[in-house]
DNA sequence: ATAAATTGTTACAGTAAGTGTAACCAATTG
DNA sequence: CAATTGGTTACACTTACTGTAACAATTTAT
């Protein structure tokens, strides 16, 4: 699963938590209305968990609920919950050889260039809250 | 091979070629000083010949050269030259069920939002010009 | 207590995608 | 015609991804 992928699943879910708080809601039902795979959601919710963003209970009755406020939710910090790489996983070529000094300056300026990349997706990402997603639905 | 590897591994090649100009190289001499199959190699060069950033002869002395000025050569036009899919390849989840209008407001919203990101990134990637990669090169 | 419900995690077979290499075709030159 | 080189295709090998199921952990209802 791509990073794009998993953290548009992860919005999805999370603007389903945020329109049916405080009600917990199972993976599930979750899973049924994105329709992934409930497995791989609670992959995802997990992760979630672990970073505070929704909070789980077992057994019955229980469920996902969705525990930050949604205006001081951004997508980034979404983004970072769920994701271990960084941004978009560019990569360069590894080299084979060393000694081709030119080739590793090369390198080297590959990874500066993507890093920057990366920093201004992640800056793009800070800005956007969830509440701005959950009214662009509502609006439309 | 991922496209911010074909990028470099393409900018490696033009770099080498620019230093060497006007003489033809050969995939097998460009290959073994940026480390990769030579076969491989060819596959990206065909792009870049078809798009006119450089040139190929074939037969005996045959080879590459690079045929536009690496001041008017920009990182973005290299990159769409080698890369047909848009971008870095921002993905997000296909919909099983078409019912799901919500969701299909979300993904419609994450098609605009990558879509913002992508020209950004090609934005960047039209202010770096391959001399000036160069000039970084030879400077450190 | 026991059973049921639910999250969290692991395992695994099946599939898809990427890799590296070789082989072949096309074109040019001597 | 033979040698050289770019351009393309093919293929086996590996790696990664996918979807699903299964199981353990935890809580609640009866």
């Amino acid at each position: 699963m791509s990073a794009s992928t998993k953290l548009s699943t992860a919005v999805k879910a999370l603007c389903y938590l945020a329109n049916s708080y405080p009600v917990p809601k199972t993976s599930s039902q979750i899973s049924s209305f994105i329709g992934i795979n409930a497995s791989k959601l609670r992959k995802i919710l997990s992760m979630l968990v672990k970073n505070k963003i929704v909070e789980s209970t077992y057994g019955m009755a229980g469920g996902f609920v969705i525990k930050k406020n949604p205006q001081k939710l951004h997508l980034q910090e979404i983004y970072c919950a769920i994701e271990d790489r960084k941004a978009f996983h560019l990569h360069i070529a590894k080299l084979n050889d060393i000694k081709l000094t030119e080739s590793v300056k090369l390198n080297n300026y590959f990874l500066e260039l993507f890093s920057d990349i990366q920093i201004e997706i992640e800056n793009k990402m800070k800005k956007i809250s969830l509440q701005s997603i959950l009214n662009k639905l509502n609006s439309k």
